[in-house]
DNA sequence: TTCTTTACTGCAAAGGTTTGCGGTAATGTT
DNA sequence: AACATTACCGCAAACCTTTGCAGTAAAGAA
């Protein structure tokens, strides 16, 4: 149980004033060259490390930030927690990883947490139950700023950060039309999210100006088991030439049918998915997929939320563009 | 911008002493239950929260829990965090994760992070590079417990806390010989890692006790690709009855392979592998295996830091039991 | 009455750092 | 020689909380 060595420690034994060696040790200008010499020498001899509650005291601010998100593990979320980190390090920030386990009640109490620590920043993903957000603008309005990613809430009030679900679902239907499907089985998740409408509506959408001759059968699931059952019922009773599964959990299901009833891929089926790219390269061919990068989602998120801690807070929503990546599925 | 209310805001509006509000609000026996009750309603109306940084600083001590990983995606640690989160929170502490990247130099700043954080306790899992352990050790004599976990170190002198490979090891080939297994493709890892020496000895010895009529073939891959690779040669010159897959990366290529040559499971070749659960739920049928539960790990190494943060440091290495999961691939 | 006990409440120090401002000595300027 | 400037350095307050100890008043005991 050693004691850590403090600025004062240092002072003493060098005879010098504690903001002295304060000030050494930042590199202000005030301070002789060799003076600044000294103290770091000893600094470093001394395993001098800065107290953080001190300086958080202090200057009422911290490096880190807070992630509030439904679930780490999924299919998502690690790989967004993973380019976070990796950007937040960049710049000195560390991460505090919360989960709400899709609760609003743990959320706001997660929440309060990122309060009490001064957080620099908040990034929320929110639970589906999220509808008050009352807390988070005074949160806001506190000075700490709060971006929302991922699953985001109507509200103008904050900036938010999602992947480009549009796009993917136009670059999806794009992808078949392109290959000359014409009989699409398309399974899309809970209608209820605002994730699932609008890659919905973009990808049918481009069927419908660009190619009205195709027969598009829409489902949707809201589990992997439900998108396997639909898939394998589906296929009993019409010969689809191809599959479009609207996430990696819903490409799980479908792919799981397809393996059931041993259909050559892309030969007598082909398939495509929107993905973060994980599931896809595990099967034989490899699925194309429209990339959602998580790991790219949590860069942006960093980016955006640090304009809003510097100075000024962008406002809207920012899109995350999505890629057709290509591996002979379809 | 408001400004946050504190101790004192509360003191003055009731004519009372900071001490008094602190005692107040911390249920304290000194003081009046009517003084409480007053203290209590204001410091709800003006939102008090409490600052940590000055508690921490006063008391020297966080409720932050430092979480070292070469890297958080990956087919096993973000399970493990979640676990591990879910454990912590219950606790009231919360997880600072830092990646590694599997560089030694990373992991000693980010150990640097967690000291001057002072965090309650740390969890790491070494990157394959971690030798010198001496920062480690100041870190724990400055009395902030260390724990290592799944990438553990030789050294005795940290308690650790990872899967029993051994007992997988041997579960995967005693399942094997009670299916009749006969003649076996066995997949491993890097022979350089102590978790793929452990599972290897462990699975050749019970063959070597128990069914020495088997046909093994032992081969060691690096990546995924590698995997794929060497199971379709080797099935390419004969014909195996089952294979076995020693993690989760392994079983991805293994399984390219056997959908490549489209051979039917369990009937032409049977599968087992050790795994998390996430992959092998991904095919039809579904994998059997034995299961190495990350979240499992996470829950196990909270305990046993809480332990070394509470009072006496237990030793020595724990194991977190496998168990076989059926799923009809074998 | 006087002393002790009980039931509260307040004072002040401590924890380590940052920072505005004031001080001192040496050097440069007129 | 007198004054202004420069180059360093230190004092002390502030950030907010916890906690040992002391203080006060009222009640009870002798």
């Amino acid at each position: 149980m050693k004691s850590r060595s403090t600025l004062k420690h240092i002072a003493e034994h060098l005879h010098l004033s504690i903001s002295t060696v304060s000030r050494a040790l930042s590199d202000h200008p005030d301070i002789a060259a060799h003076t600044k010499q000294k103290v770091k020498e000893l600094a470093e001899l001394l395993e001098y490390e800065p107290n953080a509650f001190a300086i958080q005291l202090r200057t009422n601010a911290s490096k880190i930030i807070g992630v509030i998100v439904p679930e780490i593990s999924g299919f998502f979320y690690h790989s967004f927690i993973a380019g976070l980190e990796d950007e937040a390090r960049s710049w000195g920030y560390s991460l505090m990883i919360l989960q709400s386990g899709n609760d609003p009640d743990i959320e706001s109490a997660n929440l309060r947490l990122c309060r009490m620590n001064r957080a620099a920043g908040i990034l929320v993903a929110a639970t589906s139950g999220t509808s008050d957000l009352s807390a988070f603008e005074r949160t806001n309005a506190g000075g700490i700023p709060v971006v929302f990613f991922d699953k985001v809430p109507e509200s103008r009030q904050f900036p938010k950060v999602s992947m480009a679900d549009a796009e993917a679902g136009f670059l999806g239907a794009d992808a078949l039309i392109r290959k000359g499907r014409k009989n699409i089985l398309a399974l899309f998740g809970d209608p209820a999210l605002s994730i699932t409408r609008k890659r919905l509506k973009a990808f049918q959408g481009t069927f419908q100006r660009h190619a009205t001759d195709t027969r598009l059968t829409i489902r949707h699931a809201l589990s992997q088991q439900e998108a396997r059952q639909i898939t394998v019922d589906a296929l009993c009773l019409e010969a689809y030439d191809a599959v479009f599964a609207m996430s990696d959990e819903i490409l799980a299901g479908v792919m799981k049918a397809i393996q059931q009833r041993r259909l050559r891929i892309p030969e007598e089926i082909g398939v495509l998915a929107i993905s973060t790219g994980l599931i896809p390269a595990l099967y034989e061919p490899e699925i194309s997929y429209i990339e959602t990068s998580g790991e790219t989602l949590g860069k942006r998120s960093f980016e955006i939320l640090h304009k809003c801690m510097s100075k000024t807070a962008p406002r809207g929503e920012f899109l995350v563009p999505s890629t057709l990546i290509e591996k002979g599925s379809i």
